[in-house]
DNA sequence: ACAGTTGAACTGTACTACAGTTCGTTCTCA
DNA sequence: TGAGAACGAACTGTAGTACAGTTCAACTGT
């Protein structure tokens, strides 16, 4: 902890910051899924430069939050059935090679705490910090692979997935959130591996069910 | 097939050209890695804006090639010890978990034509051409996880692998490369998973300590 | 109903301008 | 002579304007 921890001047970009608050306003469902982002209209109303959007959206694309069509610009992606499947399906790979994998005591308790998080969430009630908390325990898992790349690809997945995840969870009492997710950390901490990756695997399988009958 | 096929006019943009014309540059050596790509320099010689080449370098981001610094711009990605390792971490973890799955047949001959092109590669001698069939296998034994969205990211992973992968081609006799590649198909296409698995692992293991020697 | 036309809205790209950063070089003073 | 300050050129980040080409929905005449 050095004295002048925290003291940071602004190492970012205005582009950056749309970028950021862009995000934020998607997933809170300022723009529906497959809504056009028009440049010259935000661009107007936030006092910046078109170009600057522009740069602002590329970064968006760079999380993939929104896709580029050529003469249409930047629309924010839509939760086709295709759409949700590929994303789960790459989750629940990721997720069960990661479960497959022998932790470090470190990493159990990386997990561990934040299933506990997970919890505290749940009693707060509030929709958003169940859904960050609950993704942020399947970060953890990713993380047994060791891998920085992989860990940062599953950040990108977590950004779409926190969309879908935010109807899933105002649809689902909290103590079910957490018996689930309990099995999951439980079947990992006792070393049988086979068992962990099962019960990813079925977590995973609910809850895209779960979504493909609300589209 | 449609009469009407590859009939397509320039479903693409400035940018996108931009884009790939430079990728092409980086991967030929034209920019060192840690380079830095200098925007009125390459506006000026290629006739375009500048803030067309900002999109297309922006599109870079996004394969991975360069990375943005603040205030520094663009930077050609550099091949430290970290990167190698951290990329090449990926592609096991990815590659392995690909190969513990069963392959439906049509996967197997996918695999099995890639090894087959890789084959009819090495005797031409031609280095880009080995390195682009060695990359087509690895792909296709990531596809046996069936996850389009991984099939992308490895797809990504790709781009910076050649980078390495033409370095470390140079280094080895044609034959070597077909024999290593053979225990790996021959593993897979036995149908004992764990041998696959231990070969793709041996196999990669190599390839970053020659690298790692390298540098 | 429907093919064709039109026009507004918007994207893709170019050009200009300037403040703020970075970084190598020169200058300064001990 | 050498550490550090000051300077300046080169470059990035952002703003703003302009315009050609594309998209799309409304309008038109048949």
């Amino acid at each position: 902890m050095s004295a002048l921890d925290g003291l940071e001047v602004r190492r970012t970009t205005t582009a950056q910051q749309l970028a950021d608050g862009l995000s934020e306003r998607i997933m809170a469902g300022a723009f529906g899924p497959g809504d056009r982002l028009r440049e010259s209209a935000i661009a107007a109303e936030l006092g910046v430069a078109r170009n600057t959007i522009r740069e602002a959206v590329r970064i968006l694309e760079l999380t993939g939050l929104v896709r580029y069509e050529v003469n249409r610009g930047a629309v924010v992606i839509a939760p086709t059935k295709e759409n949700v499947e590929a994303l789960y399906t790459a989750r629940e790979r990721l997720e069960t090679a990661a479960a497959a994998r022998t932790p470090s005591s470190k990493q159990l308790d990386a997990i561990t705490t934040a299933f506990d998080e997970l919890v505290k969430a749940t009693k707060t009630g509030d929709t958003g910090e169940i859904v960050d908390k609950d993704l942020v325990f399947h970060q953890r898992i990713v993380e047994l692979l060791d891998s920085s790349r992989l860990d940062e690809f599953f950040a990108g997945l977590t950004k779409e997935l926190r969309f879908y995840l935010t109807v899933l969870t105002k649809e689902e009492k909290p103590e079910e959130v957490v018996v689930e997710h309990q099995v999951i950390l439980d079947a990992i901490r006792s070393g049988d591996r086979d068992k962990a990756v099962a019960e990813i695997r079925n977590h995973i399988d609910a809850s895209v069910q779960r979504l493909e009958a609300m589209l």
